[in-house]
DNA sequence: CTCAAGTATATGAGAGTTCAACTAAAATGG
DNA sequence: CCATTTTAGTTGAACTCTCATATACTTGAG
């Protein structure tokens, strides 16, 4: 027998799908807008940008950015048709290859990292208070937890 | 200057991102896999079975399901193939139509809504406390507040 | 050393989304 | 009324994502 949602749940579970969609929607119109790239775009830039060296596998930055590696080779090929990454063959593993961030694609992240954060401000954390913060913060890592396996 | 996230807003954040992504994927996996369709989709046939007589004017379903006009017209158009949502002309208003759910869409709807309320069970309301669903709720209705306008 | 199996990545087709036109029908306001 | 503006909805192109498949290299068994 399906364990329906109750109203509570129904009503939490919705305003979560129209919160996030909303947030989300936000979110990549304003990265779109003002730095020609998508969210999922934005997040590998961030991977690479904290990585030594400011390089990863491809596989290493598929897992770190949530992403197919199937959706991060078209990513890839895409950010490096901008000259925002370049590939770069490993050398201990013939299949393999590291996305390397230029610095023009530093340069695009340093100059998309502002109004992004204001608008995660804006949509978020600006109407939160601390403690919903921190039930959010707890909330996410336990669904996070849950899925990643 | 840029008020740039702290380190426990930074955390938040990154587990917001991975948890929804995480979530919106493995709903979207399970309706492609068990119904054939996207999530975007079962929102449109939850809405219009909703309705009064299962039909709405596109406009007001493309508010309700959170879509852009042209995206909704772009599902209803595959929804129509599929033969899960018929179109009418509106006769007060030449401009408009309505978008009705068939017997076949909420027989299609029906099948899917198990293993959707399954999915949303195992992936969030299973692994948080009550306290933590309606701090959930508070959270995401005071963003789509914000948003919302 | 060789062959089968596994791993890292790329590629192409199909499907959904966005954005910018575009059509057609109201509404508005001289 | 007629002209203008607004509203409802559609359409096509460009882009992203997914899924299945292909390619090339590595590993491990015998």
């Amino acid at each position: 027998m399906t364990r329906w949602l109750d109203d509570d749940e129904q009503r939490a579970w919705r305003n979560f799908v129209a919160a996030t969609q909303l947030l989300y929607a936000a979110l990549d119109r304003q990265l779109q807008r003002d730095a020609g790239m998508p969210h999922a775009y934005y997040v590998v830039l961030v991977g690479l940008s904290e990585a030594p060296e400011r390089r990863m596998r491809m596989s290493e930055l598929a897992t770190w950015a949530q992403s197919s590696q199937s959706r991060l080779s078209h990513a890839v090929a895409r950010l490096e048709e901008r000259g925002w990454v370049r590939r770069e063959r490993c050398p201990d593993d013939g299949r393999g290859s590291f996305a390397v961030l230029t610095d023009e694609g530093f340069a695009a992240l340093a100059g998309a990292a502002h109004g992004h954060v204001e608008e995660v401000r804006r949509s978020l954390f600006d109407v939160l208070s601390p403690e919903q913060v921190r039930a959010l913060d707890d909330i996410c890592a336990t669904v996070r937890d849950t899925l990643e396996r």
